[in-house]
DNA sequence: GTAATATGTGGAACAACGTTCCGTTTAGTC
DNA sequence: GACTAAACGGAACGTTGTTCCACATATTAC
């Protein structure tokens, strides 16, 4: 197997083959970013589905250009949607050092359900095979993982939420609950997420003292 | 609310409002055939996205012909869809009268899972969002499930499986170890879905002694 | 600054697809 | 056999993903 196959890089950029990336001129790095820009939001009106010239328009771009940096539709695709898990995953650490740990967590959480909720047809996009497309999972939960981990942990140690549970569970449980009732409008997605932040404040235990039981008398906020 | 909106009928044939349907001219009913047949072969084969074209093609008519039998392309995926659920489940009675109880349920369940092996990609479409997909899992449900059922209940009585299985729990087992390991082969699902049979074996109670406590020294499949 | 050149750009052009259209053919009826 | 409504075939349209290449521009060397 030659190892010339495409390796697309960490973030949003194409391609960056061992350290020594070839040096991209700068109106090119300034077209990816565009086009990256322009293409989360079409993909958010019109569904990973949009045709590529319509991102291209948007950008101000010729298609020609969309397809230098992105030799294939998915290739666009996959980038940003690693671009906005790369933004949602650095938004953890900013938000906990704004907010009391509670408050960071859950409007982390809120964050992670509005890049969900602009993901239509992602979901079936995933599941149609395209090989461009495999190692999105992975890169999700590498990367969301440990951001929602650091929030849930300083939450609990603050004795604000329970300590119990996994963060790639309660990625996995939201994200469920945004897709799965995608019909059913936003507003209800927001509205089940909120019910899991509270889920998340009962049975906290207090900070320092370390095995009495937990004030579980019945906590409902 | 206009009910002018179309209601496919029950098999493949396209539309049959109210009671008395629009007489078909004989050729027209044998090309709806010839398609639906070209359809199962070619979407077998190439998956459901297959050109409209190419099913045409292998029936030896128009693309005209096509469209004026089936709206649109979904149209044709479902009306192919509903005829190979018709099928299996027209299976059962005729399994259940040529071979003994546990036979039939295990050759019906083969008969099942070769089905399903053959829709790559339509779990994707289905989850795609198009309307015309929508009604089709109730439609899978509604029929097969019955089939299951009394094959089920037959192998119970005669004491060849266990009683305890619902058989819509079963069909969505068949059908997601078929799916979503489908990268892995079909001889995979094949083992898994035998295993699954094997399983339904274990733990079964005798015909006639109702009380008694079954032999499920430690049940597990 | 200017010249040289690798790099990037735009959009016409191609192929494949879903779908529509309409001139022609054919099954049903008398 | 003649008539008519139904059905047929396939050219043609609009939209898509993708390729191609004449042209423009950033970068480097002088």
């Amino acid at each position: 197997m030659a190892d010339s196959e495409k390796t697309p890089g960490e973030s949003g950029v194409p391609d960056a083959p061992g350290g020594a990336a070839r040096h991209l001129r700068a109106d090119a790095k300034r077209n990816i970013d565009t086009l990256l820009e322009a293409a989360k939001e079409v993909f958010a009106t019109s569904g990973v589905d949009a045709p590529v010239r319509e991102v291209a328009a948007r950008a101000g771009v010729g298609v020609g250009t969309v397809y230098r940096h992105f030799p294939q539709r998915a290739d666009l695709v996959a980038a940003v949607f690693r671009r906005e898990v790369d933004a949602c995953a650095a938004a953890a650490p900013a938000l906990a050092a704004e907010h009391p740990p509670c408050e960071a967590l859950s409007a982390w959480l809120r964050r992670y359900t509005r890049f969900i909720a602009t993901k239509r047809g992602l979901a079936a996009a995933l599941h149609a095979g395209d090989p461009a497309f495999e190692p999105l999972p992975a890169y999700f939960q590498q990367h969301l993982g440990p951001a929602l981990e650091s929030l849930l942990d300083a939450a609990a140690a603050a004795g604000a939420v329970r300590s119990d549970v996994d963060p790639n569970d309660l990625l996995r449980a939201v994200g469920n609950l945004c897709l799965a009732g995608s019909e059913a409008g936003a507003c209800h997605s927001e509205r089940m997420v909120d019910l899991l932040i509270d889920g998340l404040r009962y049975g906290a235990r207090p900070p320092a003292a370390a095995d009495s039981p937990p004030e579980r008398n019945d906590a409902r906020g």
